[in-house]
DNA sequence: TCGCCAATCTGGTATATACCAGATTGTAAA
DNA sequence: TTTACAATCTGGTATATACCAGATTGGCGA
């Protein structure tokens, strides 16, 4: 048992010494902590309580786990504006870290029939549909769906979609939002999503919802975004449009 | 114990049964959870396996906790544009819920150091801090702290705060937001929010820091928002700006 | 009728223990 | 040297139990 003079319960005290070690830098970013079984031993507490410690760290962003491998300490968040659409890596290298994205998928489906009602088109319609995985530092932190309307980009699939997209957009097919409606809000991050995260089902992650338009109010890109809570910053500068 | 067919633990199994009588209506918003001990008694768990559940729903922002009364049903999220300076309580209200602010603390205090540097005025400089609590359906949702330079409206501090204060600073000292950044990230809150909020320390919130600038990107105003994570999603339609 | 206090209800914290399953590692066999 | 597999390490899930402290409630007394 620790030091019982304070009323503050264990497990915030066993959180505060661990905490403590991680903004000190003491234990770097990525750095792998002590297993649940050491921590409990060396502070005489029980698992379960070393586990309530670690859980609240994790939710306050300070470490993350990796299943079954262990905990490890949460490396600085990257800024993010989700309204400007200049290449993630660029943008993510800016900042000194490296950055990385994987095509999960590319397919020709059926519109969603919220996609259709956001984006102003039948329900029915084919549209495309990308999957990516995006990296920063080697770490896979966010899932991203892109939907676009096969009439403003015929053949996109065919390009490597790696790379940034909304080049591709501007430089192939002369596409340029004029207007974007974003949604931001934190939400658990279901089955697949996590598994593909390499998470836990049911983490808390960042959910981001963009929808580009063109100058004639048509929708031209759709987009969700399921961030790790912990990754990122969202950073938006807005010019006045008074009310 | 449940029935043991699924793979699918215990919990998460317990957790399914009470989200669909979330979603599904039997269980209204703001309703009040049958007590752990009974759950656990109902599905034959130990209270232990039944907080799992709950703490699993709360994360997912289905359910939240008031200390020591018991778990209640999430109401509906609001939307919320924190680009738009319309008053907090008519942008509620426009969505059919009610909503009420409370000003805790109006004070001359001496300017934080990171509020000088973001708004680009000598640390030390005292500035006015307001701090109030805005409750959505008698719910408190947000904490906020504004800082304001006392140069822009000698006085404000005279005024009842109660109301929005973007109309107040608009007619009465003519101050017009040209710009906006804005800042967006899920976050833990911290003890003083926690409380003012009715909640656990350590619960999982979202934090919003505004800067608004005038035509010479001088600061109007400084506004840091705690968000109960469950209680909006936000909103912001940006216009274009090319990269 | 109103106010106060005790009993009770509810979640908050903590111990002790057990077994499972995925990830990693070390060692022996090919 | 490389491969394959078994031992081991690590977190994931679950039981049983106990005591504490804030919140609510019900009843008694003024």
């Amino acid at each position: 048992m620790m030091n019982t003079m304070e009323k503050r319960p264990v497990y915030l005290r066993v959180r505060d010494e661990l905490a403590d070690k991680i903004v000190s830098g003491i234990w770097q970013a990525n750095e792998k902590l002590p297993a649940e079984r050491q921590l409990s031993e060396q502070f005489s507490i029980t698992r379960v309580t070393a586990r309530q410690a670690l859980v609240q760290l994790e939710a306050e962003g300070l470490i993350f786990r990796s299943n079954r491998r262990g905990w490890f300490v949460t490396p600085q968040r990257i800024n993010y504006d989700p309204s400007r659409d200049i290449g993630f890596v660029s943008y993510v290298e800016e900042q000194g870290f490296s950055a990385r994205t994987e095509t999960l998928s590319k397919t020709l489906v059926e519109v969603p029939d919220w996609v259709a009602d956001a984006g102003g088109i039948a329900r029915g319609t084919p549209v495309y549909e990308i999957l990516r995985r995006r990296y920063i530092n080697e770490r896979p932190c966010l899932i991203e769906k892109i939907y676009l309307n096969p009439k403003n980009c015929p053949g996109l699939l065919q390009h490597s979609l790696n790379q940034s997209l909304w080049h591709l957009l501007r430089t192939e097919y002369q596409l340029d939002p004029a207007e974007r409606d974003l949604e931001i809000y934190p939400q658990t991050l279901d089955a697949p999503v996590a598994e593909a995260l390499g998470v836990n089902t049911g983490s808390t992650g960042l959910y981001i919802r963009r929808v580009c338009r063109d100058q004639n109010g048509e929708f031209l890109e759709i987009d969700e975004e399921f961030w790790l809570h912990n990754a990122m910053k969202v950073v938006v500068q807005v010019s006045s449009k008074s009310l």
